[in-house]
DNA sequence: TTGATATAGCAAGGGATCGGTACTATAAGA
DNA sequence: TCTTATAGTACCGATCCCTTGCTATATCAA
């Protein structure tokens, strides 16, 4: 299974890219050239992204689009919600209001409900920790050589960050007060 | 977007309810009965689940399907590759080696490939700590009432769980001397 | 031996979604 | 006024998901 579309890997292309020029901007055309996307196809990505508030758009001939906010306060939940809507793991971790779980039958009969929307909300939370900036990182590490084993070097700003919290430690305001 | 398909849907019911009458085993109908699933795609998805090596079947008049291995040690990273294949987060994320990363065209110029399957990694360890045997476990907690601000409390298990690990500390074999 | 039950394996079709393209309108600057 | 560049909308083709159906095989019981 394939998780990202190519959309989504467009998109996260431009940003990263986007994010490594801060606070200056590009064109369209520009960001396809360099990075040997589409254009057409970038284009309605980027129109998208800046619809939902990720990018800011100058038009005219020194125009182009930017980033809404530092890459810093952009997170990739943030992203992957702008380019494919709201995300969940399975039909009834809805988190709008209003509808809540229509989309799933079951509802009384699931065994598995409550326990779904644990590890939902715990992914949610592993996403929303990880930064358009992080993502953007030059890769300092060396190439990964299939069959060496080794891989995966950990990235330098990523050392400064807190654990995950577990499964155990949700989101839970204990103190609305 | 929706992370599962309606057929990992059901998987994971049928595999909970399952879990939760370990040792013993249920038939496709049976499963399908209680369950309200349907019957044949149900038939289906348990014949794959068999194929992958998730669950051992006997035919036969008091034939069925069990699980091939105890609850705590199917997890949830095994359940969806079974069922959705080869799971990652985007193309240049592929396990497999041999074809490597054959499927992205950009590779050299790729910005945020190496970042990118760091983020795989630590996602994909997330999905490897949770296990059918959580999954399946009894939901004691209270409804989760939509505009309550609460909600998702925690599962007795998962407290002793380990925290998960930062991206920093990636699966690294440090010293392949 | 026969019949009922239940899984195994294949194959196929309808429908939804994704990936990509095209066209027109609008705005800014030279 | 001309050029550049984004905004908005609509459309088509390909792919994949979901579901169903059929036949073969294995096991148990009468």
């Amino acid at each position: 299974m394939l998780l990202l579309t190519r959309k989504t890997d467009y998109a996260l292309l431009a940003l990263a890219s986007l994010a490594r020029q801060t606070p200056a901007g590009a064109s369209a055309r520009g960001l396809a050239e360099r990075l040997k996307l589409p254009l057409p196809v970038l284009r309605n990505i980027l129109k998208q992204l800046t619809s939902r508030g990720v990018l800011k758009s100058t038009r005219g001939t020194r125009g182009g689009y930017r980033l809404a906010r530092s890459p810093q306060e952009i997170t990739l939940a943030q992203l992957l919600e702008a380019i494919e809507g709201p995300m969940r793991l399975a039909r009834c971790c809805s988190v709008p209001e209003g509808e809540e779980e229509a989309e799933c039958k079951l509802e009384e009969s699931c065994l598995i409900r409550g326990n779904m929307r644990r590890v939902h909300a715990s992914l949610m939370q592993f996403l929303d920790e990880v930064t358009l900036a992080q993502l953007a990182e030059e890769d300092s590490s060396a190439e990964l050589k299939p069959g060496s084993g080794a891989g995966l070097s950990p990235l330098t700003t990523l050392k400064d960050r807190q654990p995950y919290p577990r499964l155990a430690e949700q989101p839970d305001v204990r103190d609305p007060s």
